[in-house]
DNA sequence: ATGTTAATGGTAATCATTATCATTAAGGAG
DNA sequence: CTCCTTAATGATAATGATTACCATTAACAT
């Protein structure tokens, strides 16, 4: 179990509040194991992370948790290319840590990559302006990757 | 069955038997029907298409040869957020119909853009050539999509 | 401390995509 | 044009990540 008192950052109890949740261990858990991981973790990797220190928290509550905290925008989805999602905390405010990914298309392997993130953010901040206005759409977010071959799957 | 003669592009057989494939009936089929549409489309999608023209071809079938012309660089697949792969034809060789995608989140509505894709594929082009030196990859291609809510998803 | 109700976990169900394998047809050789 | 080798095919079963279900538990407002 968690410790009654100092069991959380007390902004969380807020933000889920807020949102119509309930602060509980396994979502606690959770987001401290993305924090932790600092890269992105496919469902099942965070269930055995958490299973670890929290036996009784089930694979079931990890997807739901990854759901709302998804929904709530704590957290984003990605799609590799391999079959199973993987999940990473937002950037800050401030967007720090923001980055866009490099996804190797024959072995998956994905690089992290924060060069030119300024440049990339500012056309996109236009784009977005741009096409919110002429499409209607209320734009929240973006996915930019770069898919190739890393250096191992060249050589062959 | 499809006509001896006439069958399809000159070019195709080429393309094919470049790449080690040989030049099928359901193969032709399922990229006219790419070609048609000329928008995405869900491998079951083009198997109902493709099925009311040559009822002989399967889903099996579909799959495959979606992923071997993925394979050539003949079409791209997303990922738009429901469970299902879409695919489209890759643009032509001048980058004519290069578009990007505007996905509504809640719905999931696509809206092709083309502005500012200029622009993008400018700093995008740049960008590629640097991550290709600094992380050693060797890149072919690129993702970029917006989302948020449409018109209709708004209002709520 | 207690009651209301969201949250949970184990299990079964879902469903797009893949693997299997016996049969068919593309296309090069003659 | 016919034959032969072998890739391609289709029906079906299997896979595996994600979701639905429902009886039980725990957050937290009172």
């Amino acid at each position: 179990m968690l410790q009654k008192n100092k069991c959380c950052e007390p902004w969380l109890h807020g933000k889920f509040k807020g949102c119509g949740y309930k602060v509980t261990t396994g979502r606690q858990a959770i987001l401290d194991i993305l924090h932790k991981a600092n890269k992105h973790l496919s469902a099942e990797d965070i269930y055995l992370k958490v299973h670890e220190i929290y036996p009784a928290v089930g694979l079931t509550t990890v997807y739901r948790t990854l759901e709302i905290l998804e929904k709530m925008g704590m957290i984003f989805k990605f799609d590799f290319g391999d079959k199973r999602a993987r999940y990473e905390l937002a950037e800050g405010e401030k967007g720090e840590n923001h980055h866009h990914h490099l996804v190797c298309t024959n072995c998956n392997r994905v690089v992290d990559y924060k060069d030119f993130i300024d440049q990339e953010v500012k056309l996109l901040k236009e784009t977005e302006r741009e096409l919110s206005k002429k499409y209607n759409f209320n734009i929240n977010n973006h996915l930019i990757q770069f898919y190739g071959l890393c250096e191992k799957c060249r050589a062959k």
